[in-house]
DNA sequence: AAAAACTCTTGACATTTATCAAGACAAATA
DNA sequence: TATTTGTCTTGATAAATGTCAAGAGTTTTT
């Protein structure tokens, strides 16, 4: 039921059969068919999602009705509002699956007693939240310099895996494109 | 020597005097005058860099030798690129004086000494990551779905006290605007 | 199987933003 | 003080990107 969490968890640090225990008594399952929301704005966030399966987009809806989308995450990855979550605001964002997904949900309390009872856990958690800062300084750093072009390639190296699964206008919507736009850099060589 | 750090510490979360004095122990003042490098690009960054005095600027050039600049950081605020410092690769940022400024230094390994031997200071800097990430998706947002004036507007809202410390065309490279297009949208209303 | 909804492309055109060049100040330097 | 350097603005023009509209395939739903 948890095991791709569990195999996820082994794969980044060591852990002992003991504390693999200690994570699943926290875990809640949550199956999500396409087009269902894991998060609605409004709503606050509370927990720590890790997609075991599917396929999510984070995305904000403007004035103008125009939605923008600011993360894809797909099997083996953490998603949320951050923002929601630490600050107990309502969220910003919405999470809606694009393919029928799995999600295991740890609740904020929970997830905090994991990390007290399991170092390494929180270590590699810590890390993790580098590298995830690390990725969205490289996506400013492509977003203030890039042509639509040059955006366009560098999608294509740093998430190589979404190009078949997600719908080319999403894309464009994550570049901060017009679907035509993103439509032309493509088929011009 | 080190007051500004202390004094940003005690203000952040409750800290002993004998805690103080190990951090005390660990730092080392760097001064830079205006337009001196704090690092240059292909030196690998060993520090956490806190600014106590003064205003840096952290930026890439790009083939064209057009700079881009993707973080501006004043007194209370930490600099650095952490890439390098994580990965311990060569840096692809250059970090620059824009003012006289004053730099307390912690090397990496001093730097994790200080993790393990006050909890409070590594829970705090752990929340402090997670604003900075929220921080850094906010200006995501900002640069796929706002237009030139609402990128501006939004940028006086989050970094009030820069407009008047920061050359005009700096803060359009920080948008990614050219400056001309800036002092347009300045200029207009 | 038919209908509806979604996705992508393409063309014509509008709008936004960039580029180039010049000039006016202001600040830093000699 | 004179000179140089840096900063900002403005105009003319070019280039990039967005918008609107239509149509052709797909996929999904009924």
């Amino acid at each position: 039921m948890f095991d791709n969490l569990i195999l996820y968890l082994q794969s980044k640090f060591t852990i002992t059969d003991e504390e693999i225990e200690i994570v699943k008594q926290v875990c809640r399952l949550k199956k999500l068919r396409k087009r269902q929301y894991l998060l609605q704005e409004g709503d606050v966030w509370r927990y720590n999602a890790f997609i075991s399966k599917g396929l999510v987009r984070t995305f904000r809806v403007d004035e103008k009705g125009q939605e923008h989308i600011i993360q894809f995450s797909s099997e083996n990855w953490w998603t949320g509002d951050r923002q929601s979550y630490i600050t107990d605001s309502p969220a910003r964002y919405n999470i809606e699956a694009l393919e029928d997904t799995e999600v295991i949900l740890i609740p904020k309390g929970d997830f905090e007693g994991l990390y007290r009872s399991i170092p390494n856990f929180s270590d590699f958690m810590h890390l993790l939240m580098e590298r995830t800062f690390i990725a969205s300084q490289n996506r400013i750093h492509a977003g203030i310099s890039y042509s639509a072009e040059e955006k366009y390639h560098d999608f294509l190296k740093t998430h190589p895996t979404l190009v078949n699964r997600v719908p080319q206008h999403m894309i464009a919507s994550f570049l901060g494109l017009s679907p035509e736009t993103l439509s032309r850099v493509r088929t011009k060589k």
